[in-house]
Order: C-alpha cells, then structure tokens, then sequence
DNA sequence: CACGTATTATCTGCATAATCACAATATCAC
DNA sequence: GTGATATTGTGATTATGCAGATAATACGTG
C-alpha cells in the first residue's frame, strides 16, 4: 500500500515549501522571492556571466532565468548589457544597489535558515547536506552531453 | 561569505526538483503532473473528502487544490458531488477510472522513488525521512489558530 | 575563403503550480 | 436575524519547464 505522508518526494516537496515561506518571509520587505535571491547570490560571488551561465549555475530553464533577470532588473538590481564577443549573448551585472544589498539579504537568509532548522543540530545539518547533494544528482540539466 | 551552493534551502529545491523531474518522467504517460498524482493518492486512501479536507491533508493552499481538481475532473479521474449538508461544499469522488489507475501509478511512483533515492541505503532514507518531517513543521498551514 | 549546416543565446507563448487578496454564497453562533 | 466564519471561485503575480521562433556564432567541406 503507498502512504504518501511516508513518502520522501511528498516529504521533500512539504519540508522545501517551509523553506521557500520561512526565507521569503525575510526578503519579503525588499520585495524579492527566493529563486530572485538564490539567483542574486550567485552574483555576488561572480559578476558580469550570460543568462546561459547563471541558467547552469542556478540549474534552473533559461526562460526562467530570463524571467527572473526581468524582475530583478525591473528592481534596479542589477542590468543586461550587450556582450563585448557575441551578439545574441547578454552579461548580467549588479548595479550598485544590487551590490550594497549583499550583507543584508545575507543575514536575512542565515537569520531564515537558523528559523528553518532549528530543530535539527549541527551534526544532522551536515548529513542532511551529504544526502540533499546526493538527491540532487548531476549537475547540468540543461547541457546533457551526448551519450 | 554567504555560500548558496552549500546552502540548506537550495540544497533543498535542487533536490525537490530532480525529484519531481523523476516522477513527471514515470506519470507523464498518464498526463498527470507530481501533485496531481498526489492527491490522487490521499483519495485513494479516504474517498468523498471535500476541497478544503483536501488542502489541508496535502498542505496546499484551496485555490491551487481547486485547480488541481478542475484538471483531475477534466481527465475523468475524480469527480465534484454536491455535499448533502453543505451547499456551499463539494465532496470529491474518485471516478471508476481514477479507482482503477491507483495499481499502476502506485507503481510508477515506487519505481521513480527507488531511481531518485538509489544514492542513499534504506538507514540514510529512514533519517532523511526522519529530518524531513522535522523541517516540514508544523501541519495546518491554511488554519493557523489565533495565537 | 565562402557557403551551408549545426549549434547557441535569448525571447515568446503555453501549461501547470503556488500563494495571496478579494468576492460570492452558505452556514453557524449568539 | 445579524454578524462572524467557512467553502469555493476569480484574478494577479511569480516560478517552472517545454516547444518553437529568431538571430548570431561556429564549424566543416569544397
């Protein structure tokens, strides 16, 4: 007989839309949601990559990602400016306000994760992420090379 | 220095996806979508329930499980009865069709369920389990007593 | 080098899902 | 009976992925 409650998928899908409230509860005040922020994080740590790149980075479709950038653009935080090499190709920059925002959507997220998981320890933390990126499985979604 | 790649919550949605992606590749012959097929299997185990018992069993707001039913009844697999005492509700009834299917989809979740976890023993899914509905939380979402 | 083909980057349209705010209707409690 | 509450539906916004369109680049062959 398939229980659902007992199923991991259902359980993962319930524990991941907690995690999307308790974060987006956070950011909510700067009008930013989740994937606006996960995509914001991978600019701070790189600058000036395509679509296609933060589309791979993120492991999210590229017309998500284009969606998302619209939005975030819309924000003022961040641009599309023509790539130097290839015409059909945007690099996407932070604007200052975009940048000047780091530290404190940072704490926002520390601040929701320390909320999220307060019922687990540090040591279950770390298993938790072993398994997760095991979950997770291959990286490039949207790259397949041929087989 | 906020590391998103490491992080609990992305983690999480990478995660939800490829599970989700798994179980769309085994029910998509049955055009049934992972929360389709979701409630399906909370009728299957408690028939005539109304929208609302609905929602809240599977932790999902009343306007999404409505469209949810709207799709299912489309596809022949539930129906809408009046309810006899509440004329505002609906009771919702699995079709003969909606009934027959629960071997085969059942199946089709067990086999995408045992492809998704097959990085992990049966010990690991029982804790994975275990801090899943840790972080799931508290249940009623939708019906949060005045505190 | 040139031309045609394949690939790549982005965008648009479509469908589903999810939440929220609000409306319409019905029930309940006092 | 009247006000509060509950059930469902509608509209708006965002997210997500897919398919297809468009434009530009890359490649391979002659």
């Amino acid at each position: 007989m398939y229980d659902i409650e007992k199923s991991i998928g259902f359980l993962l899908a319930k524990a991941y839309q907690r995690g999307w409230a308790t974060l987006r509860e956070e950011i909510e005040p700067y009008d930013l949601t989740p994937p606006q922020f996960a995509l914001l994080s991978f600019l701070w740590q790189q600058d000036g990559l395509t679509q296609a790149e933060l589309s791979e980075k993120g492991q999210v479709d590229r017309s998500t990602t284009g969606g998302l950038i619209d939005r975030l653009e819309r924000g003022g935080l961040l641009e599309r400016r023509q790539h130097p090499q290839d015409r059909r190709a945007y690099k996407i920059y932070l604007t200052e306000r975009g940048k000047s925002m780091e530290d404190t959507l940072s704490a926002c997220a520390e601040r929701s994760l320390k909320h999220f998981t307060a019922g687990l320890n540090e040591d279950e933390l770390n298993e938790l992420r072993r398994m997760l990126e095991i979950l997770r499985g291959e990286r490039r979604v949207y790259e397949l090379p041929p087989c």
